[in-house]
DNA sequence: ACCTGAACACCGTTCAAGT
DNA sequence: ACCTGAACACCGTTCAAGT
């Protein structure tokens, strides 16, 4: 590896692009934990301290990055044959959801590193404006696109916030273990043991991600359109 | 400091408890960047290593803070006059929310670090079970049960997943900046100069994220209500 | 202009030694 | 049983020195 990435360094010059790219690759292959400086530097054949001058500092790294996925967001939706917003907005912004989701899916670190950048991004910008779009076309006010934006939160962009990992949860927990705690819970074992029941296969990590995450996002723009037709006046 | 916390660590004995409440005062205070081994010991007068005899590791320092706001999440819900959920589910759930929400903005840290845990906490889990009941009172199958809780997410604990805080990069963004970049993002330009002219207080750090938490709550639990209205057969 | 090595001030964690 | 000090293997970052 490093010999290859000695000559590769020789090759290319170092850049802020060639090193958001390898952290992204470092961060899909090992998570967000193995991205440091030094690692970075290794993977490019140069010494961390040699990062510093396309990149302010680790901060400026983690930027780079989330450009990069940004960048995916914009060129995945753009590639995209859906629905005319102006005739079926909820369809079209139900394939932009679910082609981010799909950029998300390939790079699981982005959603934690997202939530703690505050750095002004032009292309997540871009992204979102797009949505915007598509609400105005559908027919939304200014006011009402604004609340949507926020109802839908990060589902927009292809995650919802999973607070409690009842999948990861369950690996954990033997089934003595949820047994034990039946009296304290007995709602949720009820629930989990009636749901696992329905689909066998399952037993314990019975969460479908993908349906429940189009459950939850159809929920929503049903609802929104509801509340868009009522204060459109004919 | 260091005299005071000495006596101190000499009258009451250190403990998990001890140390999730430190850690849980120093994250409240200065961010959840401040808690470290070193620091949370420290602030006990006792040396780092010293908090190892009651906590496995950091993680479990974690956990113990988790389990904190947990146990304040179950107690909001119970000192709370909310409607019966069997003729009212969606008050029920609503006040759960707020509640939950208000323990959470005084742990500002709490969902981040909420975020990164999978252990098992039987407060947190608890707290589920209750959301779980009020949903099972309101005429929800279990199997719609479940996937609302899905659909509601973090938001059923009290915070929503703002994947980018607009006040705060505005905060950086200049308004010279927002013109630059009008061209490409003039949706998002229209709709920010619209809902800043019906709201001239607010200029740029215009959201409000009470309203915006209540509104998304608000189209959820309608539309939850319509899907489990549908599914009753009287 | 870019890269390097040593150094600084931090981490979490281990371990042998104390009481 | 609990606490300590030194040590190890990591961090991000600064800075003077090289080319």
């Amino acid at each position: 590896m490093t010999d290859t990435a000695q000559t590769a360094a020789a090759t290319r010059p170092l850049s802020r692009g060639r090193i958001g790219e390898a952290a992204v690759a470092v961060a899909d292959a090992e998570g967000i934990g193995a991205v440091s400086m030094r690692r970075i530097g290794q993977e490019l054949g140069v010494e961390a301290m040699s990062l510093y001058n396309h990149v302010a500092n680790k901060d400026a790294m983690l930027d780079a990055m989330v450009e990069l996925v940004a960048a995916q967001l914009i060129a995945g939706t753009s590639s995209l044959d859906a629905p005319d917003p102006a005739t079926d907005w909820r369809g079209a912004l139900r394939a932009r959801a679910l082609a981010a989701r799909e950029v998300m899916l390939r790079h699981r670190w982005a959603p934690g590193v997202l939530q703690t950048r505050t750095a002004m991004n032009l292309d997540l910008v871009r992204y979102y404006d797009g949505v915007v779009g598509v609400l105005r076309a559908g027919g939304f006010s200014n006011d009402l696109a604004h609340h949507s934006l926020h109802a839908l939160g990060s589902r927009v962009v292809g995650f919802s916030q999973e607070l409690f990992d009842p999948g990861a949860a369950a690996d954990d927990a033997s089934e003595e273990m949820l047994e034990a705690m039946a009296e304290h819970v007995p709602h949720l074992v009820g629930m989990l043991a009636e749901v696992a029941h329905d689909d066998p296969a399952s037993t314990l990590g019975w969460c479908d991600d993908q349906s429940e995450f189009e459950f939850g996002l159809d929920v929503l723009l049903e609802g929104l359109e509801r509340r868009r037709a009522s204060t459109v006046v004919p």
